[in-house]
DNA sequence: TTTTTATGTTATAAAACATAACATCTCCTG
DNA sequence: CAGGAGATGTTATGTTTTATAACATAAAAA
């Protein structure tokens, strides 16, 4: 499975492409970044290139704002993603007690529905969110 | 299994990806379309998108260039493979006969070998040459 | 009502791409 | 061996796309 991660964080597509992939404006797009969001490579003409990843992101962005949560928001519950990721991290650097597994396990239950909803097909093109 | 048809088949790449995916210069690249082996769209531009699949098609043209078939022969080979998808197409368009079952099924087995091969693995970054 | 957010708009410069023509190198063949 | 065809390199010119940055604005927040 670690080849998938891979390709999906290849940076292959230009801002036009991420633009119809997302319906985002280009200025939506570099905004986002601004903030943090995303962090898009440049090739050697300093233009942005996106990846799979990234165009996920956009989308989910897409989302929460349409639910009315701010970039204030929005950034927090990345930072919050980022946090348990580095939990994850750290608990396979070091010998795992049963104590960690009940921990690790018991976050896990609290983060499902955050993470693993499809929101029943978003027909987005693409159909990024996660597959592919 | 037809969404996944539908996104490798989405034009999303511009040349200057397409070149580094497969390792091919534009010249190359544009050559194989006059010589009719990928039909990439065109944006509003009129810049070349790819898809997946013409990716796909360009990293079969490099194995077969070097194995030493030429374009000619290269030709060949997708033209026999679109005789046959037409072939299974038109088989599902009027009611089957037995005769036809054992004719798909036996054309099939003479096809396994060139279609299904995964190469293993030609570790080409993207690893398209079906996968993704 | 002021600020702040999130995004639109415009101007300018550079990079990427299209087309087309000519050049070159490798094979093949008479 | 000369000459031609096939495959790709190279160069020139014009158009499209993207980057940056500044200013504008509608809606939300303070």
């Amino acid at each position: 499975m670690k080849e998938k991660e891979l390709r999906r964080s290849l940076s292959v597509f230009p801002i036009g492409t991420v633009m119809k992939l997302t319906d985002l404006t280009a200025r939506q797009i570099r905004y986002y970044e601004e903030q943090q969001l995303i962090q898009p490579q440049r090739n050697d003409g300093n233009r942005r290139m996106y990846s799979l990843n990234d165009i996920d992101v956009l989308l989910e962005i897409k989302d929460y704002l349409a639910e009315g949560i701010n970039m204030a928001g929005i950034k927090h519950i990345y930072e919050m993603q980022e946090q348990e990721q580095e939990k994850k991290q750290a608990a396979l650097k070091r010998p795992v007690t049963d104590e960690d597994v009940r921990r690790i396990f018991h976050d896990e239950l609290l983060q499902q529905g955050r993470l693993n909803n499809d929101e029943q097909g978003h027909s987005t093109l693409f159909h990024t969110h996660k597959p592919l």
